[in-house]
DNA sequence: CAAACTAAGTGTTGAAAATACACTTTTATT
DNA sequence: AATAAAAGTGTATTTTCAACACTTAGTTTG
């Protein structure tokens, strides 16, 4: 048959985080240093690296992402596998490629996975061997290495589609939150406006979704009442 | 980093066939006398193939799928990857891949494709070295080799979920075809009944769906209008 | 050539869901 | 005490969905 001897897996990670700000995408920043001897400039990139010898898929996201951002324990799905035999051969990202790996002209298949937290609960910290990283509005995402751009767009489409079906907003939200803060999360992931009404009774029909005794503080008008979601809850429609 | 040299990767594909007897799938059969001196039973499989080196994964179903069906031009999509480590390690499975593979204990990942046909247009041949090729009703797979029965099961999951989104249920169908036709198709597909004239009333909505001048023939009750696909009509709702 | 058979084709009504829309309430601040 | 700011709430209208039964066109049979 058709050995592929020299053939390179890789797991790429869209970690979604989200607050009052808006959605951002966690990125990490190309080693300066790396470039002194090889000309190239210093780009973003999403946390992907090979996988394991013998190491499941989503255990390798998990492990990738918590290697190169310390961050862990977070919802992570797998989205779609992106194999163009030319998809790290671009010139832009040769003098990293050889700084960082030992077949630095191997093709590389990987499988991107979407992950989701609230901005609150998670404070990601750079790998020794990383530049930085840094959550950056999805607004703002300029060009990334490789074909990320490309996945990114991938995650987000992903994203919306599997928003409403899947019951994953709690996942972008703190453990308590207001249905404001619930309404503005589906108007910024879906790009589309809602009416406060409407989306109040929408969301009084989902048993997943209830009401706890407290209230919002600090706040300088009438505070919101909290809710949590309770994921034994799923309704059956 | 993490080099991972011998992993093999691999494309499997599940490609539907629907016509007026149900929804079918093409399997093919282990060949008998690959079993002469190893022990153990021939299985029925999903046509799937290691990818070459420099081969981009939707070419590699594509040509996977020919050389081992003689089909092409069919629509193929992408709908996950599977990289359990053990995949391929069950006992049932060695006696196969010993006489297959070259690297019979290597872990292999695979990106699955699902395809669709319609079974009047396309009349698949095994390749000579493969054990035979038939289309096996849904209803009526048996235990396929590897985790093929898994990989099934979610090629028929992300076909329920985009045959009304997507606009594939004419890659099921001939050419011409008529509206019980097509609501036979959805009905199949989503195991769920329609009422016929709401159904009706639906398709007439898709400008996509367009009547021809033209009536089906040669059965014995009201002949029925044909209908035709038009794929630049997709509407915009 | 009349009768019987078979699936095609066709409208209406009631229920449910989605949409549009504006004012009052509660707390913190000045 | 007045102001500012977002929370919270109900109704009427439109649109969509769901349920339901008879007539029609062609083929076959006697």
């Amino acid at each position: 048959m058709h050995p592929n001897e020299s053939l390179h897996l890789s797991v790429d990670c869209v970690l979604f985080g989200y607050d009052d700000d808006g959605l951002k995408v966690l990125l990490i920043n190309q080693k300066e240093d790396t470039y002194a001897h090889a000309q190239g400039h210093p780009m973003s990139q999403l946390p992907g690296d090979l996988i394991l010898i013998e190491e499941g898929l989503e255990a390798a996201a998990e492990r990738v992402l918590f290697e190169l951002t310390q961050v862990n324990g977070v919802y992570l799905k797998q989205f779609h596998a992106y194999g163009d035999p030319n998809r790290v051969k671009d010139h832009k990202d040769r003098a990293w490629l050889r700084s960082v790996r030992t077949m630095p002209d191997q093709r590389v298949i990987t499988v991107g996975y979407f992950g989701l937290v609230s901005l609150h609960d998670h404070y990601p910290q750079p790998a020794s061997f990383a530049g930085g990283v840094s959550w950056v509005d999805l607004n703002e995402v300029g060009p990334l290495a490789f074909d990320h751009n490309n996945i990114l767009n991938g995650a987000i489409e992903a994203l919306q589609t599997q928003l409403e079906s899947h019951h994953i907003s709690f996942e972008l939200l703190p453990k308590k939150f207001t249905l404001s803060q619930l309404q503005d999360l589906y108007e910024t992931v879906l790009d589309k406006k809602f009416d406060k009404r409407n989306f109040r009774k929408n969301v009084k029909k989902m048993s997943h979704v209830v009401p706890l005794d407290e209230k919002q503080q600090g706040v300088m008008h009438k505070p919101a009442q909290l809710f949590s979601f309770n994921p034994d809850q799923i309704e059956n429609a």
